[in-house]
DNA sequence: TATGGATTTGTAAACGTTTACAAAAGATGC
DNA sequence: GCATCTTTTGTAAACGTTTACAAATCCATA
């Protein structure tokens, strides 16, 4: 396979001023960029990504972390991370961490090894103190969850007032007694949600009971479903649930129709996210619309900022509650 | 930054030596390899993956192509290419082509480049002469959709099949007056299923007409539930619909839903692919499964396998007609 | 204590670029 | 035609590894 030298000698010129041509230095007079193209023609030559990414120390590649492939809560964030480093020239590795440090930690060393040139962390269960760490000397970015005053720049919305907003629709629609089926509180944005829904209850005069706060393990259909089942069999059934992830409404809603309840009749749920399903259940889902793409896309310029050495500031930005089917008339 | 230079300095040995430390080669003393091991430490040296790419000419990267991050379909097949990949020491970057001829264009370059060791092509819409004239000199791998005769090894499902299974399934519980909710039949796929569905109506003795059969420009939700609408209002309204993706078939469901009518009495639907989202729908759906974890599974090892300059063999998998309430009594 | 073979280590080239610096060529003015 | 300045081109080092080959060391044996 072709490579510089032979294009400098088939052209009749030094491998400078190919490489010169190839990145499009007007140092070079018409005449000899057009026999360097023809050599480059001539013999098919591609310049490797491996010799110049080893001479600039760079790898144009990105990092995208985050816990599961399948919660399409991150896919438009990742298309919007995408297009902008796309733009830039730069590619993306999806990063499945099964929040599972040993898997994280193979691809904090793909940085270290120069492999890659930064990271955007969307896993709320990364290791806070690794990723510190390595954010001492690479460029990492926090998006959506992030680690308050660790120095490392996120972007994010205000979780806390989007689950706030949440809550007040249920109460303001006539509900006292709203359940919540939190993810795992040692999560920030977990914490924050809870915090949001018992502002909200707060503020209303509406005493918080703890047995109305059910966590699951993880983020999916089955156990927001296993979280639903616990909720109706309590006593003082809710007649309203609030869940940190549409995923999680749409388990819960599954368990209520199967037990031949009506939503929102018998009980109103709202969700979090915005994820297309949502607009696809029966009936169609309340929730919280954070803006995904552009989260994704102002990650990324943020990481690319960082791996320039340019500064950059944290970002928080704004959110959305869309009333549907599923708190309201059908 | 470190680099292998210092650590031989500080160890007192060779770079030689310090690389075969870093690649457990066994020629080294004992003693030395303390030694070397101490310095590394001591440097904080981590080895430079550009560096060992350019010598060893690779980069240890995959490509695979997919048409949208947000089908769902794709994702359990990744894992399965993932789980492959990483044990085998390789990274995949996910590439969305929004089957768009320039997005291709810059992942093929990438190949060429030598900044990715193969490609898994997932895309329907892939341009086959440019895959074809890639896999001349690169390493290629079609998974799910494919090329015959094109030389490029693949590992699919028999696509026909599982539509005649489909179909007839939907013949046996009674219904004549089935209608298909097809996909650009530019696609393989789609017209292998396509044939199928025709092959069950043959055998039954039911006539085909033509304006049963829809074509939606894309897979997603909506794209199935506008089908749904035409199908709604077709003289002679059929009384199922086969559809080639389930995000067609909860669109379309959707839709039924949205008119009031009834699945199963009314309609029945019938999917493909067992998305998770399936099962969640009221009623569940119906579906083909695919052994989706086994194909990524399969299609990594054959890619690996072309890297590596080995000989590998196409393959075809099993798959499974899934009866839910969408079809039957619920 | 040589001798020879086996084992361990070192030297230097190679992978394919980019770029500082030097050299050559061309343009300008007298 | 020559000196001077500007533009274009070339030379060679550098990025950080791996590895063929050569050199050095070790060990057993006569």
């Amino acid at each position: 396979m072709a490579n510089i030298h032979h294009v400098a000698k088939e052209a009749g010129v030094s491998v400078a001023t190919v490489s010169r041509v190839l990145n499009g230095q007007n140092s070079v007079t018409y005449k000899t960029r057009l026999k360097v193209e023809e050599a480059i023609n001539k013999l098919n030559y591609e310049p490797s990504m491996l010799g110049r990414n080893l001479r600039n120390s760079e790898s144009r590649i990105l990092l995208i972390l985050i816990p599961q492939i399948s919660n399409p809560f991150y896919t438009e964030i990742i298309k919007g991370i995408e297009q902008t480093a796309i733009s830039l020239h730069y590619n993306i590795l999806l990063c499945e961490t099964d929040s599972n440090p040993q898997r994280e930690d193979i691809y904090f060393e793909l940085v270290r090894n120069k492999m890659a040139d930064g990271i955007i962390s969307m896993d709320p269960a990364v290791n806070r103190e690794s990723l510190a760490k390595l954010a001492e000397k690479h460029a990492i970015i926090q998006c959506s969850e992030y680690t308050p005053n660790s120095g490392i720049p996120y972007v994010t919305i205000d979780n806390e007032e989007a689950a706030y907003r949440a809550v007040n629709h249920l109460i303001q629609i006539g509900h006292r007694n709203i359940a919540m089926i939190n993810s795992d509180e040692t999560y920030l944005y977990a914490q924050q949600r809870r915090q949001g829904y018992q502002k909200a209850l707060e503020e209303h005069g509406i005493t918080f009971r703890s047995d109305y706060v059910l966590h699951t393990a993880e983020l999916g259909f089955d156990y927001g479903q296993q979280a639903m089942k616990k909720i109706l069999k309590l006593k003082n059934r809710p007649t309203a649930v609030f869940a940190v992830s549409d995923l999680l409404a749409i388990g819960a809603l599954k368990e209520v129709n199967n037990q031949r309840l009506k939503v929102p009749q018998d009980i109103a749920i709202v969700g979090f996210d915005k994820i297309d399903f949502s607009n696809m259940t029966y009936p169609t889902l309340t929730t919280i619309s954070q803006p995904m793409y552009k989260m994704g896309k102002i990650a990324a310029s943020m990481l690319i900022n960082r791996i320039k050495g340019n500064p950059v500031e944290s970002v928080i930005l704004e959110h959305e509650l869309v009333i549907r089917g599923s708190t309201a008339g059908y």
